[in-house]
DNA sequence: GTGCATGCAAAAATTTTGCACATCA
DNA sequence: TGATGTGCAAAATTTTTGCATGCAC
């Protein structure tokens, strides 16, 4: 998927529920779509800020990104982050709680048993969130061998 | 399990890393038992500001209480909620995206999956946070028949 | 032209921190 | 007594809101 297909989709949404398609949420999206992976509003607005645009506006968009299922909100590591959705294939995170290393995996059997129990409380499935959180294999040994500090780069105060 | 337990559970993992056991400690953990489902802060600080007690303090203790996996914390609905681990069953929450009722579930199989995943990756398991969303079957219905407003009780902006 | 969208600034809400004093071990 | 804990107030963060102006339709 190319970055203007995600805007074009965007656009539809807008059109959809007849509000403007204007070059400010144009450019949000596009933005959006080219972060690497997770993000949150600060990261965003770095790159934004350049054209103006107000922090404010970026909040007002994501809600929307998100209402149109082309962005994933969620929770991490005590941050909001925000994620574009259709890029690339459904995923959940795997956090290790010690050095802040956040791992993605997707499962089928997994998404199916949410799906069932979805279904048997009588609900429509609309989306889920699975947060895991663990010590990762270095992490385990880095515990035996010392008490020392986790590792500086990716540590538990890289963002998410 | 009793209040008292709980309390005796926090003490003890308070003498375990040589914090101290003070009355204020105690006072919110007993209320963090008695609240009926997930809160916030706010919530609990209505219980604990007549007690003369301030929000940094239980902040810090939720923290403490957390660390001790008495706790667990979590955001739903956009806000971060806490929920007492030990009274009840663990289990995982289902979300109705329009009228905002939470259902709490527990699931074997989905347990066992997730256990393996981390495994499957290395990882020690500690902890993980499920949350579904969709739309209950009320909601369902009443969408069909108009597009009116969700229910004023139990609605979107009912507390977590 | 009308109404939605935006930037800006202010406000609100949430969480953290510094510090003097109180409390626990 | 010495170290830790606490309340309070202030600060830092994060998010929302009001409003005048701009822009899409």
């Amino acid at each position: 998927m190319q970055p203007e297909d995600f805007v074009q989709l965007f656009r539809k949404y807008l059109r959809s529920r007849e509000l403007h398609i204007t070059r400010t949420r144009e450019r949000i999206a596009e933005e959006v779509f080219q972060m690497p992976g997770h993000f949150d509003v600060p990261d965003l607005w770095v790159k934004l800020r350049q054209d103006q645009i107000a922090p404010a506006t970026i909040y007002r968009t994501l809600e929307l990104l998100t209402e149109a299922g082309l962005v994933r909100k969620f929770f991490i590591r005590d941050r909001m982050c925000y994620e574009e959705n259709l890029g690339r294939p459904h995923h959940e995170h795997l956090i290790c709680s010690r050095c802040g290393q956040v791992v993605e995996f997707s499962d089928r059997a997994l998404e199916e048993r949410l799906a069932e129990i979805v279904e048997v409380h009588g609900f429509r499935h609309q989306s889920h969130q699975v947060v895991l959180a663990g010590l990762c294999s270095r992490c385990q040994q880095e515990e035996i061998k010392t008490n020392s500090e986790p590792p500086g780069l990716g540590g538990p105060e890289a963002r998410c």
